[in-house]
DNA sequence: CGATTTTGACCAGCGC
DNA sequence: GCGCTGGTCAAAATCG
């Protein structure tokens, strides 16, 4: 999976790159006409000295909105390099780790076997195989990818969180970065009242080393929604039919059961309930995975869960499920657009088969808490039995690596100064690389910003100077590629209409 | 008329 | 074993 991931975010490293330089190369030709004054500017006889200086005026401002962008330009692509850098090293950290991981763990069965050879190469997407997705199957064309089909497509994560069952950790990861956390939703799983069937919980007690248990485990991961919504239910892009409706306890409001229609075998499903507490709040909770092509709004929230499925089942922080499910949800229609992509309450609540990602979208955004690159929300609130839960053996916790990014994006946001700035960036990037299951679910997240699908392309430099400019078409992509500089400290210099 | 919603019945898990 | 609960089914009703 994480080299799906890398692959994509590879890929968008590359188009922006790409863009860049088109903007730049556009920059220079602008820059190399030569502008009117330079090329001595003579007035026509019938133009005033006023218009003249109106002109001239107009002259020095476009001159000087060129040279912002220059600098905004030279700006980005510094970022980008660095961006490269870190995700080169990022790629041969993980090179290493499978060489490490082929070395040393024996073959059991065959479907460790599958699980083994590919273990990174499982895609957690909710939606439809992508391009890329395809890509990577020639890519490994010698390598078995039969998981990817019906859903299945979850083993690796699936596998790491078993492997903790085998050795008698049978717990899952329950951090709660909030605060104040009244989700009624949340708490009923917190009770022990999980939203799958029973049934199939039932069968996975039984079985734990089953494989097929373990993907229908996986398949379960959960993730919920809390979002101000007039409407009885949000637009996510999806098509849904209603297909029960119970009054549930603790919540006068009826829950409504929903399943997907675009395909007539589609497996996800969702739940809605307005929050006992709060009436305005719409609990949205999505199940299940994508087995049909997906409207581009619809790859959004599909990739939403999917970066929260990971969260889940790599054990991993909830911060970038976060960034993934703020990025999804910006554009998505019904949802107040998080201008920041700041989610306050992220939550993981499970109980240890249906792990369920929180994400509360009903806070405003805090100024005084940083977005930290990509978008992650990190509120610095650490967790032992997060830490514990992960089991990473880097030596630099991962508790550790979210402070250093933390505080680290803090540092690069109000830096003046470019070293400051590439100090910060070298910390992060020491905190991504140290922590495996950080680098996943950055990765998740990152495929959540390039946008997969339809879409996918979408997030490009280029739109966005062209969009900012110009107003065009592509604004609304260029606002994605916005909140990434914003995130990284590159405080917009112009604000496209 | 097909698609969708409503709603009571049914089923399975869980706690006592 | 019984009752409670969540989730699903399916027939009837409603909608466009």
């Amino acid at each position: 999976m994480e080299v799906v991931m890398m692959r994509k975010a590879e890929e968008f490293i590359f188009e922006a790159h790409e863009e860049i330089g088109k903007d730049e190369k556009w920059l220079l030709q602008l820059g190399n006409r030569t502008p009117i004054a330079e090329r001595g500017f003579t007035r026509s006889p019938s133009l005033t000295e006023r218009e003249s200086s109106i002109s001239m005026q107009r002259l020095e401002a476009t001159k000087a909105e060129m040279g912002e962008v220059r600098e905004e330009n030279e700006r980005l692509k510094m970022l980008l390099a660095r961006i490269v850098e870190d995700y080169k090293s990022l790629q041969s950290q993980f090179s290493n780790l499978i060489q490490q991981e082929r070395g040393k763990t024996p073959v059991a069965s065959p479907t460790d076997i599958n699980d083994f050879h590919e273990p990174e190469l499982v895609s957690l997407r909710l939606g439809p195989s992508s391009s890329t997705h395809e890509r990577e199957e020639k890519l490994s064309a010698n390598k078995k990818r039969g998981e990817d089909h019906d859903g299945g497509g979850l083993s690796l994560a699936l596998e790491r969180k078993f492997e903790g069952s085998r050795n008698g950790t049978n717990e899952v990861p329950t951090l709660n970065l909030s605060s104040e956390n009244s989700f009624e939703d949340t708490k009923e799983q917190e009770a022990g009242e999980p939203w799958p069937p029973s049934k199939i919980h039932k069968n996975n007690v039984r079985n734990d080393d089953d494989e097929v248990s373990q993907q229908l485990q996986v398949k379960k991961a959960r993730v919920s929604v809390r979002a101000r919504c007039d409407t009885p239910t949000m637009n996510d892009g999806c098509q849904w039919r209603k297909y029960g409706q119970k009054i549930s306890k603790g919540n006068p409001c009826p829950r409504a059961y929903y399943r997907c229609t675009v395909a007539p075998a589609c497996p996800v499903r969702k739940q809605v309930q307005r929050c006992a507490e709060d009436m305005s709040i719409l609990i949205t909770t999505y199940e299940g995975t994508h087995n049909h092509p997906l409207a581009a709004s619809a790859t959004a929230m599909a990739s939403t869960t999917s970066a929260a499925a990971t969260m889940l089942v790599h054990g991993a922080a909830t911060s970038s499920a976060a960034a993934s499910a703020a990025a999804a949800l910006h554009g998505v229609s019904g949802y107040p657009s998080p201008r920041h992509f700041y989610l306050p309450n992220p939550t993981i609540s499970s109980n240890p088969s249906y792990p369920t990602i929180t994400l509360d979208l009903t806070q405003p955004f805090d100024s005084a808490r940083v977005s930290s690159p990509l978008g992650l929300a990190l509120s610095g609130k650490g967790s032992n039995a997060l830490g514990a839960s992960w089991g990473n053996n880097s030596g630099y916790s991962n508790q550790a690596a979210y402070s250093t990014l933390y505080q680290s994006s803090y540092l690069h946001r109000g830096a003046a100064n470019p070293s400051a700035g590439a100090a910060a960036t070298e910390t992060i990037a020491r905190a991504i690389t140290a922590d495996p299951s950080f680098r996943s679910a950055l990765a998740a997240a990152i495929t959540s910003y390039v946008g997969g699908g339809e879409g996918g392309a979408a997030v490009r430099l280029g739109e966005y100077m062209g969009a900012a400019g110009e107003g065009g078409a592509g604004a609304q992509n260029g606002s994605s590629l916005g909140f990434l500089r914003h995130s990284l400290g590159f405080p917009s210099s112009r604000s496209g209409k």
